[in-house]
DNA sequence: CTCAAAAAGGTAAACGATTACAAAACAGAA
DNA sequence: TTCTGTTTTGTAATCGTTTACCTTTTTGAG
């Protein structure tokens, strides 16, 4: 059933050399081999076998995928999704498919990723950082294997990351609520170990104070990007004795987890307390109030990531760390006074 | 660097034969040996070669998933990724990794499915029906891949599916109208081609027979499952003279997109139309009205379907399709006069 | 017409596993 | 001790490519 390139060789009255020289286009043929050649394939719909190519060449024209957290929702996180399918629609053009580790398989103690890898011969890796980056991402990280980081510092010599302008994201908000004379902003901020959590907040910081406004520590919690962490945290802030204005919090969901809480406690959005998050998804339209939000380009970082890797397992030069604009979305929930066109 | 079985072979005074044999758990071999073995192979961290092993065995012990269709959105499917992810997480527990075909590399003419699982050597392939079922679908469903489909039919010798019961679907839908008094539904369905939007649609038909109530042709029209689409048929049935007392939309973002239309015009759902979706998406209960939806149990459909298909691959008897049963789940936007406990 | 250089094509050895089959080692019985 | 039968281990071919290197063919200048 299966053809192989001997048999094609055969019936094209060439050696097997010829016919892979024709499909790789490597060596000299002449132009009327590669005819003949490539009619027969053609006619057969002759398919080179992947391992045994694989074997011989070391490289497997794989990008293996890992989403560095334990919660196993790459598929159906809100933002990365995004992220992933702009990768998987560049990368292809590329030439790439990529292999999804299911790391449950061996879930039992840590996954080594640099054994998966070189199981596969993987031509490189992408990591999307998940709530937790543990030991085997590092290593991967420092292994020679190249590799691209979402949303997650990588330093490995074959490494490189992309991820929104954190410091830009938090700015823009502050700014807003400065230009709009809130002055009192609570944070909520997603797990102490999260990078992209923890340079929002301190750029958060860092903002209110270039705009001169009091940052209260009790107003900074911290959840896990999760919706009901958002509800909770905020419960926690509303039962304070003072009440913020405005509350900005690291994630769409967490936002709408605290005007969850908000509303429960009778208060409104954005009459009482305004409420911005981060990532845009699709939920943030049709929530009540609309939820406004800092999108990050998420096609952008996806192109972005392929791009580098291919060049990264190309071995052209490549930039350390690419960083993308956000963009603040003003929706209901932060509309101010005047502003503010009502809702039925 | 990188080990082959010959020198594992060599460290631990034995053949390659018997190291493979120790790895497969194949052939008899004393524990004394065994123990030998294993401990060099756990020392060295030695990983198998996936080619050399896929060339010899003709197993790659990899899934190719398939989304049927144009949009290339699988990953941010609201509906497929819960899906996708739950069967990668059930069919990694079985020993298999995940291999996404990026379609976009061959995208000029018809992607040939068969030539690529037969390229990759691959053990089966997971299709997700998406709104356009191509020749080459088909064509791999007709061939001897094991392949299982979800929300798709499929009747290939090596195929079986997976998919809600839709007949029930419409049906819980109709029983809960007529149960409040209501009568007059419109429809919203998906592609005219789409067996899910078809199977829906025509066991809404005959609920509302049985239940004695009337179907108005112009109360039915076709979109695409996306938001757009469910606003624009929407707007088209508000310009009828009569209007309906209830929309019933075959995706959740129709519906969403109906509610919008519905607002536009002044309305107000659940008051004067009532307002239920398919799919139980996150942004229903952000949605103002939230969005009353039949849900239906993804993680469960995944895990069928990764558990059909190791089945097929293992050559045992497998069912030719499964279906699951729906839930309808009641939110505020069918709300019922009294049952109705309005909303800031 | 000769001959060197360039072009075209072929040979055979990898790549790193698996697996029939053969061989060796061992046990126990006679 | 010898022999038979069972366990255990090893040998070598195989899977389907690629590629370094070699051979043959072609080309065209002198």
């Amino acid at each position: 059933m299966k053809l192989t390139i001997r048999e094609i060789a055969k019936m094209a009255g060439v050696s097997p050399a010829t016919v892979s020289k024709v499909i790789n286009q490597t060596g000299r043929i002449s132009p009327n081999t590669i005819q003949k050649v490539k009619r027969i394939i053609e006619e057969t719909g002759y398919q080179p076998s992947f391992s045994a190519k694989t074997l011989t060449t070391k490289k497997s024209n794989m990008i293996g995928l890992i989403y560095a957290g334990e919660l196993n929702v790459e598929f159906n996180h809100p933002f990365f999704n995004h992220v992933i399918n702009s990768f998987k629609n560049t990368i292809g053009l590329l030439g790439y498919d990529i292999l999804v580790f299911s790391n449950q398989a061996i879930n039992i103690g840590e996954v080594d990723y640099i054994a998966r890898a070189s199981h596969y011969q993987l031509d490189g890796c992408l990591i999307i950082a998940g709530e937790d980056i543990g030991d085997s991402i590092t290593k991967l990280d420092e292994s020679n294997i190249p590799t691209v980081g979402v949303d997650l510092e990588l330093s490995g010599e074959q490494s490189s990351y992309v991820m929104t302008d954190n410091k830009k994201v938090s700015k823009q908000v502050v700014e807003y609520f400065y230009l709009h004379g809130i002055r009192k902003v609570a944070f909520l901020a997603g797990q102490e170990k999260s990078q992209v959590s923890n340079e929002r907040r301190e750029s958060f910081v860092q903002s209110m104070k270039e705009f001169g406004m009091d940052v209260d520590d009790n107003w900074i919690k911290y959840g896990n990007y999760f919706e009901e962490s958002g509800y909770e945290k905020m419960k926690e802030i509303l039962q304070e004795d003072s009440r913020p204005d405005a509350v900005f919090a690291v994630s769409d969901m967490m936002a709408l987890g605290a005007m969850r809480a908000i509303k429960e406690a009778g208060l409104s959005v954005p009459k009482d307390i305004k409420v911005v998050g981060c990532d845009d998804i699709e939920a943030c339209r049709y929530s009540d109030p609309s939820l406004a939000t800092v999108k990050q380009d998420q096609i952008k970082i996806g192109k972005l990531a392929a791009t580098m890797l291919h060049d990264l397992i190309s071995e052209r030069k490549v930039p350390k760390s690419l960083l993308v604009d956000p963009e603040l979305i003003i929706r209901d929930s932060c509309k101010v006074g005047a502003d503010f066109s009502g809702r039925s």
